[in-house]
DNA sequence: TACGCCGATTGATATTCGTCAAGTGATGTT
DNA sequence: AACATCACTTGACGAATATCAATCGGCGTA
């Protein structure tokens, strides 16, 4: 309604809608709002009940889960991403809270109708599966890196990591403040500082959010990125084949966070 | 083919088939087979392409993550229970390996046949993407108990959770070896070993996989489950609602394994 | 410009956690 | 019965990490 085409047509770029026919795109979209938050507000608490599917087009979203007044990110997301979509399948309570970091725009999707659109078309509702395997795999990938690895190799692999994302310029350049960037690697603000220093021996060189790898052989020697926890992935150029139809960067579309930011 | 009726009856009871049509149960079990393996076989390595969506019919599976000569169970995984879904969606590689931790007997279904069948029927599909949902579910509560809790906490609320899954009584009994259950915690065999220590002193009394839960109050106090982390749930009796149609055990059924083992 | 706020850094300290090593106990084998 | 194996436990030590406190620096506002 109160949206633009040029976003319509980004919402149609992504994974879950890119092969959908025009009458589904028209069923899902129906009742869809466009909405913009100022930084900092909380789209949904920890269980709430969700009652649409979120598109983050515009602005940055951080998803957090809470346990006795302590915090972690989750994840974080850029556009074009969708979040919350395990929840709206099965009508169930949101696991995290979702907050903006910066001003967004969010558009909203029934989750209604997109669970009476599943059980309708066949191919929309195998797309909604695809997209779930893989945030599942995502995730799969966050606990390995969150387990496996300590915080400097954390840290290490997030740099190199942003580097392929970044198109492999220097410096590259921290998406989000450092503390939330520490809540995401899973450690204090301080600890990240720390990590930091340590890392300036293997030439990672910082100046505020720009950060310059010198000498990125050393630094992978230490990271030991591993393409079944880190997903590298550099866009695609030409047709995305079914080998990385892991849902992760798509021309356009991107989709739920991880640990990667 | 060499399946007994009985075993197909459990296959059809879990949650990803019990809705569906009988039509769509011999599309997707058409090809496949019931096989047992020893333990300590390892099923799947990680990086491996899957051909098969895999159903642990008796006996017991770890599916488990590594990097750098490091390992990790990322899930432990009792009857009935599929696994690797996410994977067989997307016809992609393994992110963990499995292995069986006992004399096992495991269903294959071709993961060919699982999205064909996909593709024709919605109503399938979509339990597919139920199934997934939960999965994802799971996931996030193991990323949030792994980042928001330390290892004493970590073992209270499994011991909590165990003493629910296994109907209050008590003593509780260990399902798989400390030293796997320490994996699955996070944290060395060692450090399992002195956690068990220091709740002593909140009632918890350990011979060997016995474990006694004396003051359960305590004990909570100290652990603080959190019902969007611990997914406690008893065996629902009556029918499943929406409510509770995250994946976990609905009757027969449990599914992916998630931190709870 | 001066002030105050906030994120980032640094240092000191305590706690948690992993590793190495030795020892115990149960089980199964020869 | 003697022995080997393996899981588990316990102690000692060091590394990793959290917490508290103080300081620095940027940025917006009065």
């Amino acid at each position: 309604m109160t949206m633009r085409a040029a976003d319509l047509d980004r919402v149609r770029a992504l994974p879950l809608f890119s092969r959908t026919t025009p009458e589904v795109f028209r069923d899902v979209t129906a009742g869809a709002f466009l909405q913009r938050f100022p930084a900092g507000t909380t789209l949904l608490m920890e269980g709430d009940t969700v009652d649409f599917l979120y598109v983050l087009l515009d602005g940055a979203v951080e998803l957090q889960g809470s346990w006795k007044e302590k915090e972690t990110t989750l994840a974080l997301l850029r556009p074009v991403s969708t979040f919350i979509l395990a929840a709206v399948v099965l009508d169930a309570d949101a696991l995290m809270s979702a907050r903006t970091l910066e001003r967004s725009e969010i558009l909203m999707l029934s989750g209604e109708a997109l669970r009476r659109t599943m059980r309708q078309d066949a191919d929309f509702s195998f797309a909604v599966a695809q997209e779930l395997s893989g945030c599942y795999r995502g995730l799969v990938r966050a606990v390995k890196n969150q387990k496996l690895r300590g915080g400097v190799e954390r840290l290490a692999n997030y740099l190199i990591t942003q580097r392929v994302r970044q198109g492999m310029r220097d410096p590259i350049v921290l998406p989000h403040e450092k503390r939330v960037l520490a809540s995401l690697l899973g450690m204090s603000p301080e600890n990240l500082s720390r990590a930091f220093a340590n890392l300036s021996s293997y030439g990672v060189v910082v100046h505020g959010a720009e950060v310059s790898l010198v000498r990125p052989d050393a630094l992978e020697r230490l990271a030991r990125p591993h393409p079944l926890i880190d997903n590298h992935m550099p866009p695609p150029k030409g047709v995305v084949g079914k080998a990385e139809s892991e849902r992760w960067t798509t021309q356009t579309g991107r989709t739920c966070g991880s640990a990667l930011g």
